[in-house]
DNA sequence: ATCTCGAAATCTGTTGGACAGGTTATAGCT
DNA sequence: AGCTATAACCTGTCCAACAGATTTCGAGAT
């Protein structure tokens, strides 16, 4: 883990100013060189954190100005923090739940034959990982991703890659403790997934939701029993 | 619009070169001072541009040996791109639907005595704002994310966030479009909102649920009637 | 006293060089 | 061939400096 970047710590830092200090939307920032001398860090380590910071949308940067508050980072923290530091693990499963069953629902009334081809691709990916007994957490995500863009809505990717880090660091974890599965998992969980992705392919809205949500149960009770 | 950072360019000549040179996951990417020389610019700007990246996920650094590529960007790409950019823009609603649905469902079963001050308060916010005539969409997004919050979930505000900017971008939207709210339309937003939070207090959770699809089709229908 | 205008102070954006502390690759030795 | 020490390389950090944009403030005019 190299998570010793001093620009981390700025950032946390700068975000914490704003917290504390109650600053508004708008309000201007103490200069680089500032935040450099009261952290201790120079202003390139300073720059870091600003620049993760605008890309955030937290703050906003006018040149010869200073930096502004774009929005209050303690009404939206979620978003910037790893889930995983957040209580409650295992939540994002919840999420799921709701959100790619209804990816499915509306994959199998929406899909066009071009997407519905990128999903049998991911489907394939994924047999051939399980069948090669190599870790295929990897190509598991990929063909949910691909489901969810089959929805012809973007909004679903948006949220589902906000889940992803945590997810995949569920699924990781999962591979590590299970480290040799017996066949009759793979078989399984290779099954969950082609019922799912059946369902799309014939159209089925209510089987593809239905299927969806019942292969994140059964993912969930596999990771937690 | 301050798009005149060089390591905005940079960042995006990064993707290319993982896209277009189909590194893999794993591969290391040329040096920062290579990356320097090939750009045209500075160690420091290259930084800037890695830092954001592996905040976002798509490249880790390990001193001393490199940067690596974490997780190819051309196959999530969604997660760093605003939403508005994509297409088929009010599909943050369809995502909304079944996502604040639900949280509702999940606030009205598990939500402590303080969430659900913490909702109300958001609900006299929104009142006041409302009430005076001024825009209230800052306020309008803050209730439903306290909402979010008050199932104890987190990865529901990780979800919520993700959309925020979209959200946020369609409702000021509406509030340009339809400058003067005619009282009746006030009247009949305080009321959705009420029955939301009503339902929620009385731990009703079919009756949060149905409440917030019904206020989120009704908002969504006075956006785009 | 107030307004206007221009210059100084301030701030971000960027550069180049430097060094510390890691990792990788290589050349030399056994 | 195998092993080891060392050189080459890489990230993380700091410093000093300058360009270009903006804010501030005071001097002069009204």
């Amino acid at each position: 883990m190299n998570q010793t970047r001093l620009s981390d710590h700025a950032y946390a830092s700068i975000v914490e100013i704003i917290k504390s200090r109650e600053l508004e939307v708008g309000a201007r920032l103490p200069a680089e060189s500032r935040l450099a001398e009261m952290f201790g860090v120079s202003r390139a380590i300073v720059r870091e954190a600003l620049v993760r910071l605008a890309s955030d949308g937290i703050t906003e940067a006018r040149r010869g100005a200073g930096s502004f508050v774009k929005s209050r980072p303690s009404e939206r923290l979620a978003a910037f923090m790893p889930l995983s530091e957040l209580p409650s693990t295992l939540g994002s499963y919840e999420v799921r739940f709701v959100l790619e069953a209804e990816a499915a629902r509306l994959a199998a009334t929406r899909r066009t034959s071009q997407e519905m081809a990128h999903v049998e691709e991911g489907m394939e990916r994924l047999r051939a990982a399980l069948l090669s007994n190599a870790p295929a957490h990897a190509e598991d995500m990929d063909l949910h991703r691909r489901i969810a863009a089959a929805t012809g809505n973007p909004a679903f990717l948006i949220a589902f890659d906000a889940l992803w880090s945590d997810v995949e660091r569920i699924m990781r974890a999962g591979v590590d403790i299970s480290r040799s599965r017996p066949p009759e998992v793979i078989a399984t969980m290779l099954r969950e997934h082609e019922i799912v992705v059946g369902a799309i392919r014939a159209q089925d809205p209510e089987g593809a939701a239905l299927a969806m949500r019942w292969h994140l149960w059964e993912g969930r009770r596999r990771l937690m029993p």
